[in-house]
RNA sequence: GGGCGGCUAGCUCAGUGGGAGAGCGCUUGCUUCACACGCAAGAGGUCAUUGGUUCAAACCCAAUGCCGCCCACCA
């Protein structure tokens, strides 16, 4: 904006009712074309750095996303007016499993399948989906009010991002850190792809446990253990513990499988409970993580017994090709008919399935891709231990360190349709090329003819490089070098191994910094009843029916006071609704001041200087107070604070008290009360904008003397200076008095205003009189007869009566607390242990009451 | 199996060592010229249980119970 012009008309008419609808679109709309949300790498301010995670591309954002949306756009805000030049960067994220599933099951509704399609017509339905689903997530966010600059909208999969995922792969392959190796996997044979284990999701499975008899050579026998009896079939070991005496005399020994015939060596592990089962245990180290490492532990043979897509692969026995669970009741049948099968239990344990398309994962020998992780672990740990990296809450870094430390290789391969291809080409004479873009000729035989490696690489190996590759790493760009490393990264729990770790070892890698200084982890919503928020579960709760019922402004209200509040917390709509009656609280307030007559301007703290009235040096006061609050509260990231300091300002103290005191002045035009309301209600708006941008942005255009923007205004500084101990102390004086009177007239039965109040002349004329007026009664120089008050030395008579059951109600309280009190201050460790200042404290707190206990004696 | 968090008013939650709080709900009274999306006055709580530390515990420590979550290769 090159002119001065008031953004909205300044209008004297106001609706009565605060109308989110009204007035969201249209900021949202402003503030964009005008730029505000674009950061600029050239200013020379401290800039301030956040690339939003970026959602799944499978769907609507859920409440979470929103909710931190909120933080993250209440960070972005603040640090705008503090004075930053901030750079808010979104983006989606392809998903690979996640999205090849829903369009897999979208084909599976029309009927087909995506080998029928063929690669190149799914490649156009994932497009059209992305297209799609794009254009939804980035409705959402603006709809919640996300200060995003959406000129460096960034998605995973987009020309440059692919590029950065290729250099970072070839980067890692070149370090020698990329290998390709057979391991056991966790393979989900729907998807027919490798999954890492925090893809995995357990449940628990009522099961049988199988007792199975294996004959030893030369006399005797073993019983093993198991719940998937078909894996036997693959066994090529029996393992016990070495410790276990009643298994001694068969270590080295040979059993027999049963059904195959197969020889199995006995050997001894640390790795076999003995308390498990029978303390032996059927070794299958092709389908089974622990057997696994038995097997190489004592070069045991593996035998994979299992095809891609989840059916036996034992070729020459009657269980060739069959289902797994089929081929399970098929071996259960013929083991007891041949009386291997001694014993039966029910067995209830945990099951891992797919968390993408729930089937049960089969863990299976795969030549995978695995990227070695021990150095990039290293680093990570040391900038944890260096405290380059601060998380919020503090225990959150726990999760962290645990995990980090006892890391392994990563399964960075997919078997899947959609994703990064992995960048490693072979020539027609089987040489491997590993390059960034595709390679023109072999270096070794010159060939031309060239195939890629079918595998894709895991969403979460892209995932990682977000914070430089969203600023163009790994090009040497203005944005990476005015933006990196980033500040904030906000992000659920639950996403913390996946992501957020595995930002910090690439960060510190590729850039030799660590990704963001500080790691803020909001709560999770959990439904009204306390189970899982869920689209299956119906237990979700869509974002946008929240928005266009309450407004932006209440829906962020909402998720500040709770995002860093607590690990959990259950959803409550009211308290939304709570919000938005705040919301049309503020509104209302700002109709008031605005509806007094005169030229006030607003004029800011110098004209302040000289003020006379007791209410307006208390709501200054007041107002610092709440300053202070705020402020620590954003900056300490203890959201919840905030927010709690600003509404009870704004509602308990500054509409309460404040205005219902000076209304009369306002009416009159009276310039001083005037320049303090506008005053409070300026510096309000600027501390609510970060949380509540579109109705202070609104209100705050209204405000004589407003021309810019509040999103670009600054953030209130020193509001110290208004601290007044003294108008606090008269003000509570105040209160007291008009509370205790009011109390009095409903006792009394008495409705409506009126009623005759004596002060005593040591109570200050300026109390005595702002009293009386919020009171609503007459202050008189003689009232005898009348019923003394407890909060000041005076008394109360009203047209009806005096209210006497409230001042015997009153008394009571009073001698309770002085009981309490004095039995407190007779203790004489107390005397004697307890700080001076808490003894004080409590002798003055026992005078106050004895005062007005006196006070109540009739005389 | 390990870890984290929660248990405070009817509901959802603040409160981290010295006088039990908010929002919503409830009761009563008010359409007083900012707001009935409001104002005023109320009712309502052995702060999960037990023990310990302390002059003093909702708050610190230990154990227990219940709820939720994360992690984990006992077949």
């Amino acid at each position: 904006m090159d002119e001065a012009r008031p953004i909205t008309e300044t209008q004297t008419e106001m609706p009565k009712a605060f109308d989110p609808q009204a007035i969201e679109a249209g900021w949202y709309a402003r503030w964009e074309g005008d730029g505000l949300f674009i950061a600029d790498p050239t200013s020379d301010r401290p800039k301030f750095t956040m690339c939003f995670p970026p959602p799944n591309i499978t769907g609507e954002l859920h409440l979470g996303h929103a909710l931190q949306t909120a933080v993250y756009d209440l960070l972005a805000r603040y640090k705008r007016m503090a004075g930053y030049e901030v750079l808010f960067l979104p983006g989606y994220d392809h998903a690979a499993i996640a999205t090849q599933n829903v369009i897999e099951k979208q084909l599976a509704r029309e009927g087909t399948t995506k080998e029928q399609l063929g690669r190149e017509a799914f490649d156009e339905r994932v497009n059209a989906w992305y297209a799609q689903v794009g254009a939804t997530i980035i409705n959402q966010l603006r709809l919640v009010g996300a200060s995003m600059d959406w000129t460096r909208l960034r998605f995973t999969m987009d020309s440059r991002y692919y590029r950065s995922v290729m250099t970072a792969f070839v980067a890692f392959y070149d370090q020698g850190w990329i290998y390709r190796a057979p391991r056991i996997v966790n393979w989900c044979p729907h998807d027919r792809s490798a999954i890492s284990d925090l893809e995995i999701e357990w449940q628990e499975h009522q099961d049988t446990l199988y007792f199975i008899n294996y004959q030893v050579e030369g006399g005797g026998d073993v019983t093993i253990a198991t719940v998937r009896p078909e894996t036997m079939l693959a066994d090529t070991g029996v393992a016990v513990n070495p410790n276990d005496e009643r298994y001694r005399h068969l270590v080295g020994k040979t059993a027999t499988l049963p059904l195959v015939g197969r020889k199995l060596p006995i050997v001894a592990d640390e790795g076999v409970e003995k308390e498990f089962g029978t303390g032996a245990l059927k070794v299958t180290p092709g389908h089974d993580p622990l057997d696994y490492e038995i097997g190489q532990r004592h070069g045991l043979e593996i035998v994979n017994g299992m095809h891609e897509d989840g059916s036996m692969n034992v070729p020459g026995l009657p269980y060739d090709g069959m289902p797994a669970l089929e081929a399970r009741e098929r071996v259960v049948e013929d083991l007891r008919k041949e009386g291997f099968l001694v014993k039966e239990e029910p067995y209830t344990h945990q099951v891992g399935h797919c968390d993408r398309c729930h089937y049960v994962i089969e863990p299976l020998i795969s030549e995978q891709w695995w990227l070695k992780m021990a150095e990039l672990r290293d680093r990570a740990v040391e900038a944890s231990e260096a405290d380059r990296v601060r998380w919020h809450p503090e225990r959150s870094e726990r999760t962290y360190l645990d995990w980090l430390r006892g890391l392994r290789d990563w399964n960075i391969g997919r078997q899947l349709w959609l994703g990064h291809r992995v960048p490693v080409y072979y020539c027609e004479n089987k040489h491997t090329v590993v390059s960034v873009d595709p390679p023109d000729e072999c270096h070794e035989c010159h060939s031309k003819s060239f195939t890629q490696d079918p595998d894709v690489l895991d969403t979460w190996f892209s995932s990682a490089l977000w914070p430089f590759a969203t600023l163009g790493w790994p090009d040497d760009t203005d944005d990476l070098r005015a933006f990196y490393p980033t500040d904030v990264n906000c992000t659920a729990r639950e996403i913390i191994n996946l992501w957020v770790s595995r930002m910090i070892m690439t960060g510190l890698y590729f850039m030799g910094d660590v990704p963001f200084r500080d790691v803020v982890i909001h709560c999770i919503v959990q439904a009204a009843d306390g189970r899982r928020m869920s689209k299956s579960l119906g237990t979700g709760v869509d974002p946008r029916d929240l928005l266009s019922k309450y407004g932006a402004d209440a829906f962020r209200a909402w998720a500040t006071s709770v995002a860093m509040s607590t690990q959990d917390v259950r959803f409550d709509e009211t308290r939304v609704e709570g919000y938005r009656r705040f919301a049309n609280k503020l509104w209302n307030a700002t109709r008031l001041v605005l509806s007094s007559p005169g030229e006030s301007t607003a004029e800011p703290p110098g004209t302040l200087e000289a003020r006379e009235h007791l209410e307006d040096r208390w709501i200054l006061s007041r107002l610092s107070v709440a300053w202070r609050a705020i402020t620590d509260g954003i900056e300490q990231f203890m959201f919840q604070d905030s927010i709690n300091a600003a509404y009870g300002f704004a509602w308990n103290e500054l509409c309460d008290w404040y205005l219902e005191a000076v209304k009369e002045r306002l009416r009159e035009g009276d310039a001083a009360a005037q320049d303090v309301a506008y005053f409070c209600l300026d510096n309000l708006f600027r501390m609510l904008h970060p949380c509540m941008p579109f109705v202070t942005e609104e209100l705050w255009s209204r405000l004589p003397g407003s021309r810019d923007y509040l999103m670009r205004a600054r953030w209130p500084e020193l509001l110290d200076r208004f601290a007044d101990p003294g108008a606090e102390e008269q003000f509570a004086e105040v209160i007291a008095i008009v509370e205790e009177v009011r109390g009095r007239r409903q006792a009394a039965g008495v409705t409506k205003r009126g009623g005759q109040m004596l002060l005593d002349g040591s109570v200050d004329g300026t109390v005595a009189a702002l009293a009386a007026r919020l009171a609503h009664v007459e202050l008189v120089d003689d009232l005898d007869g009348a019923t003394p008050l407890a909060a000041a030395p005076g008394r109360v008579r009203f047209p009806s009566g005096a209210g006497d059951a409230r001042r015997e109600k009153e008394r009571e309280r009073l001698e309770n607390d002085l009981a309490k009190v004095e039995a407190k201050l007779g203790n004489a460790d107390f005397r004697e242990k307890a700080p001076p200042e808490v003894v004080a404290n409590l002798e003055e707190r026992a005078t106050g009451i004895r005062l007005a206990l006196e006070r109540l004696q009739d005389h």
